[in-house]
DNA sequence: CGAAATGGGACCCCGGTGGTACTGTTTGGC
DNA sequence: GCCAAACAGTACCACCGGGGTCCCATTTCG
């Protein structure tokens, strides 16, 4: 696995959309479900979390809507996971800890943690101007090179 | 979240810890259970998994058990997670094309493939002799450099 | 004041994950 | 040849979280 939630992949799809129009532009959550053919109930829920957390600021009312809170270049594909579903970590230890017996004594622990640091550091890196782009057809988003740690077999 | 499943995490641990011994010898499932911390039933489960999917070899009968298929430093994470998870990919898309209605339509699927990509390689480039050791106390496992695309805002 | 919009819930269904148990089948040793 | 040790396969259950929908309160423009 090693996935994000739909939901979450709902919310780059939403944001993505809104930051290919100029970032003061108001759009309603109908239009936005519209837009990304997402149903209304759905896409409203997901705006509604990502206002939450300060992604998007919300304007109640006629009239009202969403609009992006951030230029979406300065908003990161990581910062869109944190808002959707939490603290970032590929094992439960990583950002949980206490919840695992084997804890003090596991071995892999620590190098979970920095395997976890590594990609949400990457996907911070990846902000929503790039998600947006149908086909870059540019360079690799990311290139990942590993140091090995040196000084053993 | 982006996580591995409990059981992944467990058969790292498991086979880490078999990584410490010398490749050849053969390892019951109780012992590995003792030293893992885990229920038995839960470490046999996990160690056969692993055995189907050719990373262990089993041996039956009195004196069986479970060996290293692989040198430990030619077994990746990723090749772990793929054995006991399945195809890789961070977004249902990214491996499990045809499900979702706006994949043609999706900006951001291609991008979401490639993240994917980048991840499952960097996870391939860790051996499980790595995962082993308790602290290395080196370089980071990992170090990603985005090279954002270029030619564009 | 009413319509259009968000805010905040509650609510249900389903599948997957974690975990256990049971019943074979193989194999070594006495 | 028989028994015990060990893996193989599989069925089974319980729980939790995610996906998804709906309802009602609140705000605000006209």
């Amino acid at each position: 696995m090693i996935r994000i939630t739909r939901q979450t992949d709902y919310g780059i799809l939403l944001l993505s959309q809104m930051a290919a129009h100029p970032v003061a532009e108001v759009h309603t959550a109908k239009d936005a479900a519209r837009q990304s053919g997402l149903p209304l109930p759905m896409a409203s829920k997901i705006l509604k979390a990502l206002a939450r957390e300060g992604l998007l600021h919300s304007h109640r009312g006629v009239k009202g809507g969403y609009s992006l809170a951030v230029a979406p270049d300065r908003i990161s594909v990581a910062a869109v996971i944190q808002a959707l579903e939490g603290p970032f970590g590929i094992t439960e230890c990583s950002y949980n800890p206490g919840r695992c017996e084997q804890e003090s004594s596991c071995p892999v622990r620590t190098n979970w943690q920095r395997i976890s640091v590594a990609v949400r550091d990457a996907l911070d890196r990846i902000p929503l101007s790039e998600m947006a782009l149908p086909r870059p057809n540019g360079p690799d988003l990311l290139t990942l090179i590993p140091t090995q740690a040196q000084g053993h077999a």
